[in-house]
DNA sequence: GCTGTTTATCGTCAGGCAGACGACTAAGAT
DNA sequence: ATCTTAGTCGTCTGCCTGACGATAAACAGC
């Protein structure tokens, strides 16, 4: 039968992109590259390439990551976000690109590599409205960040966005930016530090936020938050 | 650069794969073919096959189910579930599968077309455990079924696997044969009519699952169930 | 027709958790 | 010394859930 024979399956280009975000400034940033080659050369894009013939999806994400970025090496949450694959979405040829969400604390500059001519953070608010990326990857970056926006709710991936030891205040205002609210401080420290697990105590406090030290923590064990986070309406 | 010139990409195929589950005598069971073409000639598999050159991916998912299973033009959800593409998962060449995930409500037997010699619904517990299924869809039913258990925990999809005019406790039976536990018939009923615009009374009534004569329901216009309907733990 | 069985539906009550918010603590800034 | 900023502990109230009693309306069998 045609369609499952090997000799003549239609050839596909298979990429991956990278919906890569962190907190800066109080505010849900993801990381663009400037495309340095056609198509939509010079135009902001997210990060990704074309996966190599016997690399995994998940380690072509991981190993594009690390060349346009050099966001290499550092603890990161990756995972598979979905698949974009309509005819027509790459200029060049048919290309199904597997999307990965990478959360990641705030970090250095990004320092480009690869075929990026440029790397830079931008709020993501004004990614997904105003400029234009590239491909279809304002759609890919949108679904990104709402795949972020529901799994803190019920997960300690929150903690992804905070460096390895982090105060209580620190991750509500993670919870904040990735949500747009403000959430009362006295029931976020209740709800974080009544769930078991969730949070270990390392004994040292910190006074980098200002006002009274605070406790630091690591995360715990825990990886699911139950009874969930809950996210105001306004 | 290389990876990125279209010129020598490295070309894949692309397929999609269908975990189509349903609820037939208070279990979760999933649909299987048996497969007509080398490789794994013989085996059960799940239904899928090579996407085609100018068909998006959704498309080609509705096609196979179509083909496959004859299930075709029925009110059945589909959603994309993530994709396959370790090198060396396909013994013929480098293939990349997305995986689609199908919730339909109990059918008569399916006919099978397209490549496959057979097809059958199976309880997802056997899938899962003793039988091997072709390549690595025994992973990709799991991811199937858990993406399933946890979806109707907070959205109104479970009414998916009902006909179009249920009963609250047709309901409650997909619940429980989703989540292999069983549920309190009175919170249950109080949970679901207590959620606005969750189910909209049609007026009729039945009496098809014996007993006193229920109300007949449609699925009503929230797609999201908050607070959650909770999965017991044990 | 009467009785037991099955399923549906309504009600009650106690405990847990979240939202609102008061109060106190401990650092740096002026 | 006082102000400001952030962190932490408590209290109260209302909502939701789990456990479970009670009633209703069909059918099966005697």
């Amino acid at each position: 039968m045609s369609p499952t024979d090997a000799s003549q399956f239609p050839p596909f280009g298979v990429t991956v992109d990278l919906v890569v975000l962190t907190v800066r400034d109080h505010t849900l940033n993801a990381l663009t590259i400037r495309r340095g080659e056609p198509p939509f050369q010079g135009q902001w894009a997210l990060p990704g390439g074309f996966v190599r013939p016997d690399e995994g999806l998940e380690a072509a994400a991981a190993r594009e990551l690390a060349e346009e970025t050099g966001l290499d090496q550092l603890p990161v949450h990756l995972e598979q976000l979905a698949t974009f694959g309509d005819p027509g979405r790459d200029p060049r040829m048919r290309v199904v690109s597997v999307a990965y969400l990478v959360l990641a604390p705030d970090l250095p500059a990004p320092r480009p590599g690869g075929d990026a001519a440029g790397a830079r953070w931008s709020p993501a608010a004004e990614l997904a409205d105003g400029s234009r990326l590239a491909f279809d990857h304002t759609r890919i970056l949108e679904e990104g960040v709402e795949r972020a926006r529901a799994k803190i709710e019920y997960s300690s991936l929150a903690a992804a966005f905070c460096p390895e030891e982090f105060t209580v205040g620190e991750l509500r205002r993670v919870y904040e930016a990735v949500w747009g609210v403000a959430l009362d401080p006295r029931n976020f420290h209740r709800k974080v530090t009544g769930t078991p697990d969730f949070l270990v105590p390392t004994g040292g406090t910190t006074t980098r936020q200002g006002g009274r030290p605070a406790q630091l923590f690591r995360r715990g064990s825990a990886e699911k938050l139950n009874p969930p986070m809950l996210r105001p309406e306004p």
